[in-house]
DNA sequence: ATGTCAGGTCATACCTGA
């Protein structure tokens, strides 16, 4: 028998951002994992399945609407919405530097704007991955101050690749040639915060490194050799109605899971 | 430097990306 669901909060809206990192691969455990938390909005990276071989059906057979932007082998991702299907606003970031990649996806849900999107890593460096990094979150940055601007309720979800602060990260010694924790890739998403975006996961747990992300080698999880990798970022109307926020880290303890845990808010 | 995943193919062994 399956375990009863977790009951959310009457009135309360569920987003939460996962990097999959194979979707079919891992289709049991992200089914197990959305029966559980029961999120209303899933923001989901990593896909690593060409457009025609997304799982739509078992999605749906599990109760979530879904759009998706694929791609063979690499990237890809895709926004799943509880009991509707989220209407598809953007497939693909504009100006993408590289537009073969797919790392982003923008839909409309429940009145919320969601964007899922996947963050080139950018390893190694220096180097053309490096450069497209940067690169690509310049032009995310454009992007993202148009929706700030505009005054929609916004979440920005998904998988940064950027370690924000030493804080984020077990030990900033051990990956102090990374892409992830270079000082140009987190004047970028500084840069992007400062249009007036808020940090949900670290606004409500100031105190709590909140990792996301567990190397698979040397036992970095049960080391809790963690970084804080997903972000969801609120725009100004949302994040005053932020409640809750965590990390599903059991998720990341069950054999053979992603190398990332969900990360989800709670909005009123 | 180490080492572990997934998905793909000039496929049952090796490659890339992470």
């Amino acid at each position: 028998m399956a375990p009863a669901p977790r009951v959310g909060h009457a009135g309360r809206v569920k987003i939460a951002t996962y990097n999959v990192n194979g979707i079919n691969g891992r289709l049991a455990g992200l089914l197990a994992w959305l029966a559980d938390a029961r999120p209303d909005v899933v923001c989901l990276q990593e896909l690593k399945a060409p457009t025609d071989r997304f799982p739509e059906a078992a999605l749906v057979q599990a109760g979530y609407g879904a759009v998706w932007h694929g791609q063979s082998r690499w990237n890809g991702v895709a926004i799943l919405a509880r009991g509707s299907d989220p209407v598809l606003t953007r497939r693909g970031l504009p100006g993408d530097p590289d537009p073969a990649q797919s790392r982003y996806i923008e839909a409309a849900v429940g009145g919320i704007l969601v964007a899922s999107l996947y963050l080139p890593n950018g390893n190694p460096l220096p180097g053309p991955k490096f450069d497209y990094k940067l690169a690509w979150f310049e032009t995310f940055a454009v992007h993202a101050a148009g929706l700030f601007a505009s005054g929609l309720p916004v979440v920005l979800a998904g998988d940064y690749n950027v370690i924000p602060t030493d804080f984020d990260v077990a030990s900033p010694r051990s990956v102090a040639g990374n892409a992830l924790i270079q000082p140009e890739s987190r004047a970028a998403f500084a840069r992007v915060l400062a249009q007036g975006w808020t940090d949900a996961l670290r606004t409500l747990n100031p105190d709590k490194p909140m990792f996301t992300f567990w190397d698979y080698f040397r036992n970095a999880f049960a080391r809790d050799a963690g970084m804080r990798l997903d972000h969801l970022l609120l725009s100004a109307g949302l994040a005053a109605r932020l409640r809750a926020a965590g990390v599903d880290r059991a998720v990341r303890a069950a054999e053979g899971s992603s190398d990332h845990a969900p990360a989800w808010i709670e909005l009123d």
